[in-house]
DNA sequence: TATGGTTGCGGAAGCGCTTCCCCTTATTTA
DNA sequence: TAAATAAGGGGAAGCGCTTCCGCAACCATA
């Protein structure tokens, strides 16, 4: 606590008998320095146990190695949290920081926040999304390299790093046919959603490439246990030879494999279920559990920090969206075998 | 995109045509400056749009305004997030920003974060615990002002604070009391986990304050519906008259449940079930949803950060714990009246 | 031996800001 | 009216670092 002024370069480089220039040079790059004054200089270094003043030297030399991080509200969107600690992963191989901040949902406190980012020297900026819509672009207002991850922007020139949510069901009802399930029902969040709406686009899609149809009508509805399992209820009843539900999501899936279960129908020999999100404390915790599609996350946030770094680096790097497909996990909810 | 050089102090002083010091004065300090030149100043500075630049900013004046923020582990610790933006709303009317950096676990990345964060210049570190356990204190070797959330540290002097488990498990039996039940069960997490102790230690405290006695023993496990759905059903063997169960987390209390009705118990008016957390996904998705404690994380976050405020202002702060009691929140799962 | 290129190093400027301290002018007090 | 005080403003130093550029010593080439 007793904040003991740390050792400057100054003093590394009069204990190791150079200049400051030298000290400066041999700490950080190679350029001209030979190796036994370079070793000297480390040496001295670490004696004092010296650690750079990176303010001062984001002040001379105009980079922060900090990277701003806005999150949109992250209390809505629990997913925020791997994409950041994905990012995390690549910053720290970089020796880079992230200054987090939250808008709590409101997208103006997203173009104050990067504006007091840039004050604060940041390199560049990554935006996290909700899912819930449409970021609205701070690209121009913020006059730094950004990215954008987990929801599209309203500037299609923008980067924008995306989970593939059509491809996503896609692949999960291919699974389901892949089994054998024909009668296969869709039971997902609100209709205003975008993850939602790829998804159903995804499910159908999928369907009608092997000449078939969905059972019954897409139930769109809430993210909600409580309206999943009387949704599931309306599917057995309108559909009672339905062999298969995809659902929106594992919440829903999970609750959705109560009420099939409460019916007598067994999971997955009379019907199987999928989920979506591999959200461990629903995915993990149904009997048999989930079936899922994990959206790889972490991946996400690391593929959208290399991005941006390339542009902080001054590459160009093409505007635009890339989608990212999940991975299959394939759990006792489609397969008898397991658990 | 284009790193558009923002205007500096020194063009917002010759605009206002006053020198560089008065500028500065200006904007920063009441300190000796006539209002009407104030004003021209700041008139000038918002013509130009003029950002201070932090990081000469912090060279100059010794202070960052930055405070670093560590976690744990974020993964483990779905927790750590309401404490963080609790912490960043007061961050934000002290105009403060957070670097945040996860430690994954370990406990010596820890250390070294909090090195790394010291060179960035944090005036001062939040270190977020994940509850499973004491952290190591990293005071020493931080040098600057720390304060500990959500896991008591190796140091009796480091200021921690703590959500208080005891408090809130006596303050739901006492809950479960007052409804008039007796014969009252405790379901709950692995017996290592020191929440998990307290809350016993709570449960079983307040009802022989009362002359009562737990029925039957504490049932530690996991955090897991899937065990809690096994240890219910074992509960109403062992005691068929129970009529309430004190849950170690709602995570638990769903699954707990979801076992009392299937054995055509009603809830609340045969088996009262409390949970703990207030964990939306959990406590708002039963049927009835679950009377628990809310642990307010996010007022334990910013209180963490007042104090650690306090210390960066050179104010003597007494070491030691604070504890936090969570609030009773009162849902269906015990009171008839209630969804 | 003269010429040019290379290598290793340091002096000095400057990044944008705060702060110490001194100077001037206006205001009060004796 | 002179002297003491207060108030407003600016000059200059300095925070710790990078970087531009100049200088000396060394090497290779013809």
């Amino acid at each position: 606590m007793d904040t003991a002024r740390q050792p400057t370069l100054t003093e590394v480089a009069r204990l190791a008998g150079v200049s400051v220039t030298t000290a400066s040079k041999a700490i950080n790059r190679q350029e001209r320095i030979s190796e036994a004054t370079r070793k000297r200089v480390l040496r001295a270094a670490r004696r004092l146990s010296y650690t750079p003043n990176l303010a001062a030297k984001s002040l001379a030399s105009g980079r922060s190695n900090i990277i701003g991080v806005l999150l949109r509200d992250p209390m809505v969107d629990r997913l925020a949290m791997p994409m950041v600690i994905g990012a995390q992963s690549v910053l720290e191989q970089l020796e880079f920081s992230a200054i987090i901040a939250d808008a709590r949902g409101v997208d103006d406190r997203l173009t104050e926040l990067g504006v007091m980012l840039r004050q604060r020297g940041v390199d560049g900026l990554l935006i996290v999304g909700d899912n819930q819509g449409a970021i609205s672009s701070i690209t121009a207002s913020a006059k730094i390299p950004c990215v954008y991850v987990h929801g599209p922007t309203s500037n299609s020139r923008d980067v924008v790093h995306l989970v593939d949510d059509f491809a996503g069901a896609v692949t999960l009802v291919n699974h389901l046919l892949d089994i054998g399930r024909t009668r296969i029902a869709h039971v997902t969040g609100p209709k205003h959603s975008p993850a939602v709406q790829q998804r159903a686009l995804g499910v159908t899609h999928a369907l009608h490439e092997h000449g078939l149809r969905l059972a019954g009508r897409v139930r769109y509805g809430l993210w909600s246990q409580r309206w999943a399992r009387q949704a599931t209820r309306e599917v057995l009843a309108k559909v009672p030879n339905v062999d298969a539900i995809a659902c929106g999501s594992d919440q829903i899936a999970a609750a959705a494999l109560e009420a099939v279960t409460a019916t007598g129908r067994k999971v997955p020999d009379d019907v199987a279920i999928t989920g979506y999100d591999n959200w461990t404390v629903f995915a993990q915790e149904t009997d048999p559990s989930l079936t899922t599609l994990d959206m790889d996350l972490e991946h996400l946030g690391a593929a959208a920090v290399s991005d941006l770094f390339a542009m902080i680096g001054g590459n160009r790097v093409g505007g635009g969206t890339r989608h990212h497909e999940g991975t299959l996990v394939i759990r006792g909810s489609t397969d008898p075998r397991l658990p």
